[in-house]
DNA sequence: CCATATACATAAGAAAATTATGTATCTTTG
DNA sequence: CAAAGATACATAATTTTCTTATGTATATGG
């Protein structure tokens, strides 16, 4: 099962974001399959989703990048700057915090663990 | 505290199926209040945003209207169909399994390298 | 050698919200 | 009793943010 792309909306920037945070430095295309693999396929960000997302990110001055090349193929690797750690820490908060509203609003009880 | 709207997004035709199911027949100013209210004022659904939602759902055949008035004042209600009851399930089973998804993705902690 | 994977990027279009505007009635309060 | 605020609908213009499509190029496994 893969989430109707509607859910995704408005998530994306805080979920590359977080994984900016836990892993400190990565490219494009390293997010894309990390996300899909920590998901187990259910979400799959698609690049012309992310790559505008990460330079939307680059332009606000939450990420710096560098330029390397693996052989001649370019990466070009995201890292969080200290204004990207605190609006991590904020939007992270803020999506937890949400989550609990609309589990409230939707009456959903929590899974059995 | 407001959600960025941004969070809205992709939330709203869930939460105003959810709200039918459990009030079985409401008008659109009153899904606006008792989402405020629910939610202490985090959740504000604006106008412009809720009746074009309600339309879409009139024109999918998930709800059903029947016009009442109040004085002279309109009051446009929706009641879910049939077909609204199941897509309301499916919808917040949805909403609940990315949730879930989306605490563990947030909630990863960093790797070892 | 060719399909698949890796790796970036941008443009056109669609979806879904915001913001603004419009109409109108009812109620509270100074 | 006039004005402000609340109730109640609706739609248009704009913006944001995604999907889909397209483009370029390199690396690798069978």
């Amino acid at each position: 099962m893969i989430y109707s792309s509607e859910l995704i909306k408005g998530t994306l920037k805080t979920i590359v974001l977080k994984l900016l945070a836990d892993n400190k430095k990565m490219y494009g295309y390293e997010i894309t399959q990390k996300v899909k693999e920590l998901t187990f396929d259910k979400i799959q960000i698609t690049e012309g989703a992310l790559y505008p997302t990460l330079h939307a990110l680059e332009d606000e001055g939450l990420v710096t990048t560098e330029t390397e090349y693996i052989g001649k193929r370019m990466r070009k690797y995201y890292t969080l700057s200290p204004s990207g750690k605190t609006k991590t820490m904020e939007k992270v908060n803020e999506l937890a915090d949400f989550m609990d509203t609309m589990k409230f609003l939707l009456d959903i009880k929590p899974k059995q663990a």
